[in-house]
DNA sequence: GACGGGGTACTCGGATAGAGCTTGTCCGAGTTAGCGTGG
DNA sequence: CCACGCTAACTCGGACAAGCTCTATCCGAGTACCCCGTC
């Protein structure tokens, strides 16, 4: 089981887009530059968030991503689902309906537990994401190194042409 | 992020595994005729919950799989690392040390915070998998259809010829 | 009748192909900023 | 000097390939059982 490495870039670029602010749009370009990451595909995990309404799009000079909503509304698992998709890990298929095993009493077939206890660790690791927004990683990060953010927005705000 | 397949198959044979005790094997074919699965596919998971010492086999007649322990001893978490891998969904690449944020202060790259939350959140999601053992499925089942293990074992100790 | 040996059928086990999804790349449509021109 | 239109560059957006993991299959090694022959 490994989740989408988008997953990660699109997390780190959240945060970035938090420092910019809403006022300025930061081109893929640049966002590829400030982690040396292939600009053309970071543009799509963005176009996955543009369409799920975590960030909005612009086009032209001038032009890039930004976030759409404040980021204390912003939790990690909006992020999660954007990038890797709305599926659960765990897909029970109901193979307990096939095979000699249609023998059994009907209310053997009831509910499938092991599905059921599945879905709760699932729930469980959700709830998890759900409860840390952007915000809350942004004022961490902060409180750990107060000048980086002021940096990372100069950096960002002046990309360099391109390197792919 | 799409969990193995082989998860649901191996926690479901546990199970039966349980409900046919340590003193009979019994063989892939006659579990994949169960469910209806091919054969060697199941049987290539079940080596998998072998290496792993969940399950103990014997090769020849009469052979095949047996629980290698007591099945209050086996955990979801158990089986679900056996199948699907001991690592991580979230693997943190480190990308903030690559491209132009090398230039941000060492202290903003001390930990990195992303990945210390989607770590947690997998944790929790661990924790709920390890509380859980084959046993407790068991007997739940057990509580919902009372008659469902003495029938599961009587179809598993005379399989058919083969389905595939 | 009892014992031993060989054959045979059955089982796992690992090595070997095929499919689907993730990753990566490319070029086109749309838009906006800037510049030049005319009033 | 100001306003307007055009051009040109820049941006996203979706369509198009390559790599890798998961899925599936096959055949060989090993083993225990069973039958047959012999004592």
């Amino acid at each position: 089981m490994r989740m989408n490495e988008g997953v990660e870039w699109a997390l780190h670029c959240c945060v970035n887009l938090a420092w910019v602010g809403p006022d300025e749009a930061v081109p893929a370009a640049g966002l590829a530059a400030f982690y040396d990451l292939p600009t053309a595909y970071l543009n799509k995990q963005l176009q996955a968030l543009a369409r799920a309404g975590i960030v909005s799009s612009t086009s032209g000079p001038k032009g890039g991503f930004r976030l759409a909503r404040p980021a204390k509304d912003i939790t990690l698992l909006d992020v999660v689902t954007a990038i890797d998709g709305p599926e659960e890990a765990f897909r029970c298929r109901e193979i307990r309906r096939n095979g000699a095993s249609r023998k059994l009493p009907d209310d053997y077939r009831q509910r499938c537990l092991i599905a059921q206890a599945m879905r709760e660790a699932e729930v469980s690791w959700r709830r998890e994401l759900a409860a840390r927004t952007i915000a809350d990683i942004k004022g961490a990060v902060e409180r750990q190194a107060p000048d980086g953010p002021e940096l990372t927005r100069r950096l960002l705000l002046r990309p360099p042409r391109s390197r792919r």
